[in-house]
DNA sequence: AATGCTGATGCACAGACGTGCACACTCACC
DNA sequence: GGTGAGTGTGCACGTCTGTGCATCAGCATT
């Protein structure tokens, strides 16, 4: 990053102790986050000690956070009693990290409050040399909005369907979302310049042999971890995909008909998982289940009860390996499914 | 611990979706401390969604950190200019932790907060089904004030010298060092009855062939981890073992003429290292010096200038493989030894 | 030299936080 | 049933902390 080559002046001769060990601004901040965090200091004794004023310690305190200088983990005693995790766990076989939220809230909120518990979630999970598969609509878009920084090594962001609609503009932000990450993580970004769903099915096996795709395909295939939320049919408020615009009226009667259930990543599935012989998908320009299936991590967002239906569905297909919801949707989940 | 079984009052008839998951005391620590380190809310906030005060949350949150619920870590991002860590590294091999403290501490005070950070360093160190040897003197004490709980299954801490002693009692609180550190990790504490030096090295025989000594080395030989300080002959302020009527005027000259610079756990050495001919250690209860090395990990915990020449020949012993110490002797550390 | 821009700093204030204290409640023992 | 120890709670207070604002230094452009 910011190479500031000031190191060279090291010289103060004989300075006994206190010395301007990288007295640079990430180094003080460092400093202070060992100081504040490690023992226990206040933030006016630290000022005193790098001899600067008590807010930009506080300043400094916030860098070390955003800037993952400072990792905040709040383990869940997996030894409590039929926590909602460990049932969840049981019956769907994935990991599961409730956030807890008082059932009152409006969905947004919620939303916002599960996406940085999601976000937050995540970063530890990051590695150098990962290649992380994005999806993109209203979760992922929160989610991006709360990443921590964390700096990785070689690290690459690859969307992992088209966002492409002729309708709205406001579609920018599937590459703004993948930004973030790549700025979060400083990795590379690599976006899928296609349409989330192609008219004629041949028109995408025609694209999928350009060169261009295929390094697309080439990293997905290869991906550490996958990140996606989940689309439901049902949903009070319908994802991206069912109203703006990607799908027409003939489209969703025969996601009706078919007995879809929800989505992920433009993708669609039955209650039960099955998703093969669902002609949509032959348009769609998401991953291949199967393929996402052999993604070592996938982690899946969802927030809101009404999205309890397509995840059932995802569930049933086996998508996710680590799932982050709130807490009132967990419940339903459980509820809802015998044992 | 307690388990209160003040459930069964549910209350709140039909309460919607709040619904009193594992509504215990470390239950709702466990809620506070998502809703405020994962997702921002302030106390007051919590407050309302737990329907309890501020000043509760206060003490929640306070209990999930003691408690070792949440996890703060601050990482040293490696890929900095020369700093001291990355120089202790290359000289001695050994993985540093320095403790940023402004020079013009008083030693009790240095030493505390190094104490402080060694706990917080040592803690996400320290795993189930660990045997961790400690040692005792006043900085292993200081360190034990420290100790940030974290529960593991079947560890034991094992005591791995002698202290006993027949002028002082307060060596009492060699005991005490250990206690806190089985409380800490939920630990079975193993102490070692013996004196600390034998008066004849055919008694320490002797005693090495008791079962009850045999049991403790039998757990000295297996063990994951090692916490030592070390002891150093010009230190300004005595350690204990150097004052505390451990040794007699004849093995304080003893030591000089052979000239030991230090100890680890009331085994001594030399600034070479070397300690195998050194007679007094067949009279120390200490662990032999190649057993101690042959531990996986080896901390050492250093607070002051004056322990520097005992540190370097613990250094060419090669008996820690981690190093936690403050900033002004690490300095020193590095400056003083050439390239 | 004057200019505007960017980013860091200190000040001051409002809001958030930790903690001593008094009180209420539970449980165990008399 | 009474009583006392132990524990958890809310209140109130003083301290600690985040942040808008004005300022200033550094730097590039005119």
């Amino acid at each position: 990053m910011n190479a500031s080559p000031k190191d060279g002046r090291s010289s103060s001769s004989a300075h006994s102790s206190t010395r301007e060990s990288a007295r640079s601004r990430s180094g003080d901040a460092l400093r202070a986050a060992q100081m504040y965090y490690l023992q226990d200091l206040t933030m006016n004794a630290i000022a005193r000690e790098l001899q600067t004023s008590r807010s930009t310690v506080s300043r400094l305190l916030s860098l070390a956070r955003d800037t993952g200088l400072v990792e905040i983990q709040v383990n869940n005693p997996a030894h409590r009693a039929p926590s909602l995790e460990n049932e969840i766990r049981r019956r769907f076989g994935v990991e599961a990290h409730v956030v807890p939220v008082s059932g009152t809230l409006d969905d947004s909120e919620a939303l916002d409050r599960v996406a940085i518990q999601a976000a937050r979630t995540i970063g530890p999970l990051v590695d150098s040399n990962a290649i992380i598969g994005v999806a993109w609509g209203s979760t992922l878009s929160a989610v991006s909005q709360h990443l921590t920084r964390k700096s990785t090594h070689d690290s690459t962001i690859v969307q992992l369907n088209g966002a492409g609609n002729t309708q709205t503009t406001g579609i920018a932000y599937a590459s703004e979302i993948l930004r973030r990450f790549g700025y979060a993580y400083g990795a590379r970004v690599e976006q899928f310049p296609v349409p989330a769903f192609f008219d004629h099915a041949e028109t995408k096996t025609a694209m999928w042999a350009e060169r261009s795709v295929l390094r697309i395909l080439e990293l997905q295939r290869r991906m550490t971890m996958a990140i996606f939320g989940v689309g439901s049919t049902n949903s009070g408020i319908p994802s991206h995909v069912y109203s703006g615009g990607y799908l027409d009226e003939a489209d969703l009667r025969m996601l009706h008909e078919k007995s879809v259930v929800g989505d992920v990543a433009t993708m669609f599935f039955r209650a039960d998982g099955s998703h093969r012989d669902l002609q949509i998908n032959q348009r769609s320009t998401g991953p291949n289940l199967d393929l996402l299936r052999q993604v070592p991590r996938r982690i899946c967002v969802v927030s809101g009860e009404t999205k309890i239906s397509g995840l059932r569905g995802a569930l049933a297909a086996g998508l996710p390996t680590d799932l982050i919801l709130d807490e009132a949707s967990a419940h339903l989940l459980v509820q809802g499914s015998s044992d």
